[in-house]
DNA sequence: AAGCGGCGTAAAGCCTTTGTAAAGTCCTAA
DNA sequence: TTAGGACTTTACAAAGGCTTTACGCCGCTT
């Protein structure tokens, strides 16, 4: 979700448009006090700011959402209309995580604002990354993308490294094939394919004496353990 | 080594004391401009600014280091005279490490001076700066930013030395596209282009034989080991 | 025991990803 | 302004993984 603020009704569904476009789940408001009660709705992924607004102006408002606790981690996005003013804002850097100068262009727009979320999301998963699994003779270290059996370096393809990861991410747990295809292939697939059967066997087969930890659960799935 | 800009001699050269005592390289300044000249010839570890200067004051030569490239990273410690001045410049918070008030203990200078540069250390760890690494017969020299392969130098555009560097930095780790234009092209790229595998290639050209400590890490990026 | 559905396995074609050359664009220095 | 180098894009070739197809085996049900 993302919140928008902008006095121009013109620009901000123009912003809106552009955003829902690109599947984003946007609310757009007129001032900065209207966005505080929903924000104590509900808080958002990102914020897009104008600078320039009646009333309390974009900086003052991004002051305050990073005086908030609950605000202060979350990304914000500031518009603003000339060059000469975008260095001057620049130079304050009061800790927007990007500038965006008027008028830009719809994709720039999409791809600044995509641009931003991922970095945000990478680096507040950053904690939840590294991880390093372990079981049986098998582990696997996710930063270099390595997996060992017995000491002994295994190579594996992108799908079977994303499967054994799924698999030994929860260790007795059974995944059906339809789980394991949304998480790795992603959405819809008809469910009438032997391709995760067929990923299972080259894992068991690199794995060798290990390949036993994938155990099949006849009519629901698989699981390691 | 350690800037400091202070007009008053005699502070000056009791800060300069007390640091080189602690076994800091030290250079002492009268006014920014001067230290300006110096930067521009090598830059520091950390700065020491004071508050209260003829001309131009410390807060605004603080300002010009966060806005240029190669010192916004750089820590610096504030020095001020009164409990009630500090109080209100740390209010501003421009972005500084610390704050110490006048009169201070040659001791507690010394700890505080030590406890910042910790700490960016620390912090600029993970960051790369000033490294010196070898893999296989492929050295990288920092300071000199020059590549040699089996001790031959090897001339690199910029780049390419920065996807090197990039690489060499973390061996064994993979690096995705995304996140090579994000570290090495800059913030906002979202689009889909084949860049990255043109430097790839023209690196592994310049690399020869070491051109295969670059891996190519199908569906997810590169890495060298 | 036979039938049935689920699973294992192998091989081959398809399709996506990557390598590479070459043309094009941008930037900088003369 | 022009020339040169660095960088980027385009287009096609090559490679490799992914998916499908086909068939055999196994356990469960009737």
């Amino acid at each position: 979700m993302i919140y928008i603020v902008e006095d121009d009704a013109e620009v901000r569904e123009m912003e809106t448009y552009a955003l829902k476009s690109g599947s984003f789940d946007v609310m757009a408001f007129e001032c900065g006090k209207v966005m505080d009660e929903q924000v104590k709705v509900k808080v958002p992924d990102l914020f897009i700011l104008d600078i320039m607004l009646p009333g309390e102006d974009g900086l003052s408002i991004l002051k305050r959402l990073r005086g908030q606790e609950n605000t202060k981690n979350i990304p914000v996005i500031m518009l603003t209309a000339k060059g000469t003013e975008l260095d001057k804002v620049k130079g304050l850097d009061l800790g927007a995580d990007d500038y965006i100068a008027k008028p830009f262009g719809i994709l720039e727009f999409i791809s600044r604002v995509r641009a931003v979320l991922r970095r945000s999301e990478r680096s507040s998963s950053e904690s939840t990354e590294a991880l390093n699994l372990a079981l049986g003779g098998v582990t696997l270290d996710d930063q270099r993308r390595s997996v060992t059996v017995g000491g002994i370096a295994v190579e594996l393809t992108f799908k079977e490294y994303e499967l054994l990861k799924l698999l030994m991410s929860r260790p007795g747990t059974v995944f059906s094939r339809q789980q394991i295809l949304e998480k790795i292939w992603g959405v819809d697939f008809d469910m009438d394919t032997r391709t995760v059967d067929m990923h299972i066997k080259t894992l068991r087969q690199k794995l060798g004496v290990q390949g036993s930890i994938i155990q099949t659960v006849r009519n629901v799935g698989y699981k390691v353990q």
